[in-house]
DNA sequence: TTGTAAGCGTTATCAT
DNA sequence: ATGATAACGCTTACAA
């Protein structure tokens, strides 16, 4: 027995010594690598009691092995601005089923400006990184993981040469969803967008702001709708979020000699913002005019509507993430997948009856 | 120039050798811990870019320094239903916030069932914890936490001796929406009741449910009202949700000989819910029917209503949390808080019509 | 089944 | 301002 016990916290060579076995002994009664006869586990089990000794310290058997057990998972800004998007926490619960095998945690990290010029990816203890989107530092965090040669893998961005993507065919979902409403008779529909870049403006998307997008979503589900309607004019949000609905609504739907009759928004929560600016104006839904979404969520607060909206696959986005990191981790190739979103009817689309 | 550069990655040695100076400085470049001349760092700095070094390795500084810069949050259960509850986003921006200084990240750790019998928790190498409300496997995880000797602070559940916790006057707050309603006149209130422990059962709280509950969020607020209304019947709802409330309040309203003037919901999704299930049977509200919630965050769905709420300090909550952490970190004696719910008038309670 | 010993890559201390 | 050296606490070949 050592008197330093009070002060000191017990390591795994006081535990060794108290049970009178060596080292090795008694790590692998704890990391169960090797077989150890009943005897012996018990008395380092009993040693490590004594001692108060509850197991390995994870910082020293972190730079033994190699291995942190931890996913750094990059998000944009805030994690509200982040968690904004509903798809947010059913994604993140796809990724933790899918890094399960694992045994590892996710670590939240902030992408962030003005921080420090490190930026606690470059300092984080983690294993991998998923970097999610399209924010403006993407490319830098993506520069500061590929430096530390950590396997990334990238939701809805890309990253390019070799770098694992997990992607959605934004395109041909919102074609899909423009062709319902075209069978449906529309001729006149006007895109509610996702912002498409940083600058965060309200308006209408000219080709020039269209040239200078930087969120790929946005343009690729605007194209999907333009491969249906060449000329349906987009408005762009500042956010998603139904309050950003509600402001593009009116301005869409005020003007009834200038007004669409069906809106197809970005996001299923611009959606229902639409739907409640229509509402507001005396519009009925969809009589006088058709809205559909994007995404899949359950959105509340559309009474008894059922929102038409293309289903994005949300955790499997996130577990397809998650295994492509397992399978890096493994030194196996990782590969990119490319998910579906499928079309869900609902009762916010109809004929239109001008 | 090391033949090994191509397999191994350079380690800070390695840049040291290159750069022709020692370990101790090289190291001391990337921390800046201490005065280099900018001859040395540029010839350092030069090194490691010759050798593709990006700074030192996480594990081995998180190893020798004793710190990781990571604090875990411990949720229960899937990450979605953790953030099913609105306040938890906002609490982890504010815990993002209150940690800081000291430039760690969240690493999101479920508290689960089953998983192995060794918890991530024992393993994940982190500098603190950070516990959050009162899942059955709440004093498990208590005790792994504590048993490393990790400084811990708990939100909303208590700890018992000398563990920090974040607290809500949830009883005081409770008892003051409910003397709003009681100011208004109304004689007859029933409480629509988060779940008040594990089993999930839908229903009316008996007397003999209620000394089983084990959700002390749930019994505070109840006695808040109790005290108020001592003889106020509650219904518990499954889970803090607009669906839920609905429920509850088609249970609560349908009968009109046998339905109180008030709901005092706990929670602002299950008031939503109420309000819902009000409008749907043809009632007003509040003229036919008042309905109080309790978080204060921002519900959408229920049209131009404002709900009577009272506000938590959702974000203060976190941050607190994330400042007791970094004092304890610092040596310094951490401190419990009680933190103070206020009371907001919306326009869902009014006196009573009957 | 158990023991020996060599690192893992840093940082802190102390001296120069 | 810079350098030598000793930890930090563990895991894992390899040997016995």
């Amino acid at each position: 027995m050592i008197a330093a016990s009070a002060s000191r916290r017990a390591t795994l060579s006081d535990v060794a010594h108290e049970a009178g076995v060596s080292m090795s002994t008694a790590s692998v009664v704890f990391s169960g690598k090797t077989k150890v006869s009943d005897a012996t586990r018990e008395r380092v089990l009993a040693a490590a009691s004594t001692l108060g000794y509850t197991g390995p310290d994870p910082m020293a058997a972190s730079l033994r092995r190699g291995r942190t057990g931890i996913v750094a998972v990059v998000l944009e800004g805030q994690l509200r601005a982040a968690f904004l998007d509903p798809v947010t926490i059913p994604m993140m619960d796809g990724l933790t089923e899918g890094i399960a095998p694992l045994g590892a945690g996710l670590l939240l990290l902030r992408d962030e400006p003005g921080d420090d010029d490190v930026s606690a990816l470059t300092t984080a203890p983690v294993d991998a990184a998923v970097l999610i989107g399209c924010s403006d530092r993407f490319r830098a965090s993506l520069d500061i993981v590929r430096g530390r040669g950590l396997p990334v893998v990238v939701i809805e961005g890309d990253a390019g040469e070799g770098i694992p993507q997990i992607t959605l065919d934004n395109r041909e979902a919102a074609a899909e969803i423009a062709r319902h409403v075209h069978g449906l008779g529309h001729t006149d529909v006007t895109v509610v967008a996702l912002p498409p870049g940083s600058d965060r403006q309200r308006g209408l998307i000219t080709p020039d702001r269209l040239a200078r997008a930087t969120v790929e979503v946005t343009v690729d589900r605007l194209i999907g709708v333009r491969d249906v309607y060449p000329d349906a004019p987009a408005f762009g949000a500042k956010a998603s979020s139904i309050d950003e609905g509600v402001i593009a609504g009116r301005e869409l739907l005020t003007d009834p000699a200038n007004r669409s009759t069906a809106i197809l928004a970005q996001s299923d929560l611009l959606a229902v913002g639409v739907i409640r600016a229509a509402e507001e104006l005396g519009l009925r839904v969809p009589e006088d005019v058709s809205v559909a979404g994007f995404d899949g969520i359950r959105v509340d607060g559309i009474g008894e509507h059922a929102l038409t909206t293309m289903v994005q696959p949300a955790v499997e986005k996130g577990r397809a993430a998650g295994e492509q990191v397992v399978r890096m981790l493994r030194g196996e190739p990782p590969e990119s997948l490319h998910l579906t979103c499928h079309f869900r009817r609902g009762t916010t689309t109809g004929i239109p009856v001008r």
